[in-house]
DNA sequence: GTCTAATATATAAGAATCTTACATGTAAGG
DNA sequence: CCTTACATGTAAGATTCTTATATATTAGAC
């Protein structure tokens, strides 16, 4: 799996992501990622939940409590219509993060 | 320019890779990375030089103070043999991780 | 002659974020 | 019964980032 220190800030993009193919709650948006990924990107639950409540906090997301079949409750998160207008931009500058750090490659004897 | 959050953690990797083609000190390192990006990564001095010593700390990267020929006191830095090994593998790290961020992109009507 | 921009390094204070551990509770499978 | 999966959270501490400030020299503009 991609080292703990790397991979901050990817979450918002992953979050976003999952949530572009519909609604889902929490822990479900974790398993999706872990799966779609094949076990590359793997956070932590205890650091998803506040992440979403800051996500909710700039109206990227919005949550709202449901009760499943077998009486839990969960809280299952949309995009807002803000949340869907940020995902394209989002994923554009990590494309640029990335064809910035390839452009830092050794340039043999320079 | 890319945004402030997102860029969180790059900043080891674009030292380690600036340092491959030769000892620099601090300052010309943010020029150089902020050049071959063609300023798409720029981050502040003040951010840098404590990172240089955490660096430092861990042993990727050994300084020494110079004088250069205006007289002015700098540090140069240069990668130790620990730190040479360790760009490659960070920067596979970073190739995984993208790829794990275009895997979560949308799976149309999935 | 003086002012400004560039060179060069650094610290301090506060904000943001991450990690590990703790806390709670149900349901299904062995 | 006991463990794993489901499901959400809080608390404490560590790390890191941002903005602001501090220092000092030199080159060029005016």
């Amino acid at each position: 799996m991609i080292g703990a220190g790397i991979k901050r800030g990817t979450a918002e993009l992953a979050v976003l992501s999952v949530l572009e193919d519909g609604p889902l709650h929490g822990y479900e948006m974790a398993r999706r990622i872990e799966r779609q990924t094949k076990g590359a990107l793997r956070f932590t639950l205890a650091a998803l939940y506040p992440m979403l409540y800051r996500m909710e906090q700039r109206r990227w997301i919005r949550g709202s409590w449901e009760t499943s079949d077998n009486g839990r409750r969960r809280r299952r998160y949309r995009l807002t219509p803000a949340g869907k207008k940020k995902v394209s931009p989002l994923r554009q500058e990590w494309s640029e993060l990335f064809q910035a750090l390839r452009r830092l490659k050794k340039v043999a004897h320079a």
